[in-house]
DNA sequence: ACTCTTAGCGAGAATGATTCTCATGCACAC
DNA sequence: GTGTGCATGAGAATCATTCTCGCTAAGAGT
């Protein structure tokens, strides 16, 4: 399910709708993390006409794509999605700002790998998230 | 299970109610999470009279205690509970069947810490999950 | 350009998990 | 035994997210 022939229109092929893009674009704009809600409400103060429907289905659809990046805070009940590039990554968070760093930790892919194999577990796939408070909090 | 000298009753004390023990009994009972709806409805079927808000929020209570670990599985709406040790650890998962397995990583531990330490960050938590699939599944 | 198929949309209802409200109850200190 | 106040419980309230279903329009085929 990749990449080369994208204009061979199979069956279940995605359109590109302006909803779609509109989306995509406030998502591109603000470099940090939007919940659904915040995306929402940007499109609508924008003028677009996109149902918050809509807002969930794309996004899920993106998410699953690699084209965004999904993550629970701790402590919030919401979703958070941002561009990302499909690369695998691990983020640093502000405990207040709620500033994201995508960091990059290969020794931990290992680690994690080995750990899988340890106990038998096969196929693995992890998840890092860091917290903390950044300079900025720290002086505030 | 590992009862201490909770006595020594201090202000603002928490209060050791019939409730409290039996939700502290079904979670020992099985080793395994258990969602905040498993427990309240064990609870029933053992005829104990506990309102499901007590259930959740005695939950938070104890997980903020560090007496609970509480997980969110990616894809599920639900946060799971476990009993533990209040020392820290990760998780590995089976994406099939559920089954976890709690693993320490000294490794990931420094990592963490070095990363926060790199982009300014203090006083780093963090969380690593890790799922796969486990020997049974395989050959299942 | 015109048409046809169907992925995608929108509004609101539905769902599911978790939290809040508040009158009553019970654990614990004295 | 008695008093005080944290804990409880039933149900309503919230919140994020998903579903329903009739309608719209993207893109392939002609």
């Amino acid at each position: 399910m990749t990449d080369s022939d994208q204009h061979t229109a199979k069956r279940g092929a995605r359109r590109m709708t302006k909803q779609r893009a509109a989306i995509v674009g406030v998502l591109s704009d603000r470099a940090g993390f939007a919940s659904a809600a915040q995306i929402y409400d940007e499109l609508r103060a924008q003028g677009a006409g996109v149902g918050l429907a809509t807002v969930y289905r794309t996004l899920g659809t993106l998410a699953s794509e690699g084209q965004l990046d999904a993550l629970q805070q701790p402590g919030t009940s919401e979703t958070l999605y941002r561009v990302c590039g499909a690369e695998h990554h691990h983020h640093l968070t502000c405990r207040q700002c709620g500033r994201t760093v995508e960091v990059q930790a290969p020794e931990v892919e290992r680690l994690a790998s080995d750990i899988a194999t340890t106990h038998h577990f096969t196929n693995p796939e992890h998840t890092l998230e860091i917290a903390g408070t950044c300079a900025t909090c720290q002086v505030a």
